[in-house]
DNA sequence: ATACACCCTGTACTTAGGTACAGGGTCAAG
DNA sequence: CTTGACCCTGTACCTAAGTACAGGGTGTAT
């Protein structure tokens, strides 16, 4: 089973098999192959991309920069300076994403130590304590 | 000025002014007391929650997880150690999003660094890279 | 050869998260 | 005392990201 019919990689993927199609009108998802009666034959490291597109998603990018960040890779009508430069973007927003969650979760982490005291708490621990992080806000 | 009206409040926070009276029904504002005009008088701090909310949306937060997260405080009706274990509960969301953006990076680092060289790169550099962090996938 | 699970296209519906009026009141500057 | 920039409620509309059929073909196990 060297290829996977879209039913097999939704289930693989832990998606709906609509959305494959879906992903695929989109872009997200090269068109596949078909067999002589027409059904999509995908590789098996569809599965691989699919998961891909669903982390990202988690992490707050939509469909259309998950889209940019797979297309990132040198192909002949970019040059290796323009996809360097790309990459380099989204490392910076990246950098950028992990240091506010750190920064909310050092708020977490006070929070849960002030908490486990006694007594009432301010009215917004998590704002209280995010507030006095550097400069996010 | 220690009230801002929800035109203020929208300019600050750098949302739509609808944006406001949408979080407010939807319960992510507390309901502001009003004018005798019947203005919203929102305190200063608001403009701190607002900011918070963009934040965490950014990083993959629906609005209902962040209503939750803003929630996490001591009130008479939950337990400390319940709100606690809640706590302890999104530090592991946020600790998950932190490696799997940290995998991210890596593969765009060395993305970057391979393609600046000369020749060609697999199909989807980035796919490939990620797949050689460790079990992300 | 028929039944059942699967696939196809196309179109319509849904949910979250806003945005945009319409129709009407308020407030402050000139 | 009016005009322009705000505010109010209520309702309608919009986009992203799916999800759900309907109507019809395929493939295979009995």
């Amino acid at each position: 089973m060297l290829q996977l019919t879209i039913g097999e990689l939704a289930k693989r993927g832990g998606v709906n098999l609509e959305t494959i199609r879906y992903y695929e009108r989109e872009g997200l998802l090269p068109k596949p192959p078909r067999s002589q009666s027409g059904y999509r034959q995908f590789p098996l490291e569809g599965v691989r991309r699919i998961r891909f597109i669903k982390l990202a998603q988690e992490l707050g990018f939509s469909l259309k920069e998950i889209k940019g960040l797979l297309a990132l890779r040198l192909d002949p009508d970019s040059t290796a300076a323009d996809v360097k430069k790309q990459a380099k973007q989204k490392i910076a927003d990246i950098e950028e994403k992990i240091q506010t969650l750190r920064a909310m979760k050092k708020a977490l982490v006070r929070l849960t130590a002030t908490c486990c005291g006694e007594g009432s708490v301010s009215e917004c621990p998590i704002l209280e304590s995010l507030d006095s992080e550097r400069e996010m806000f």
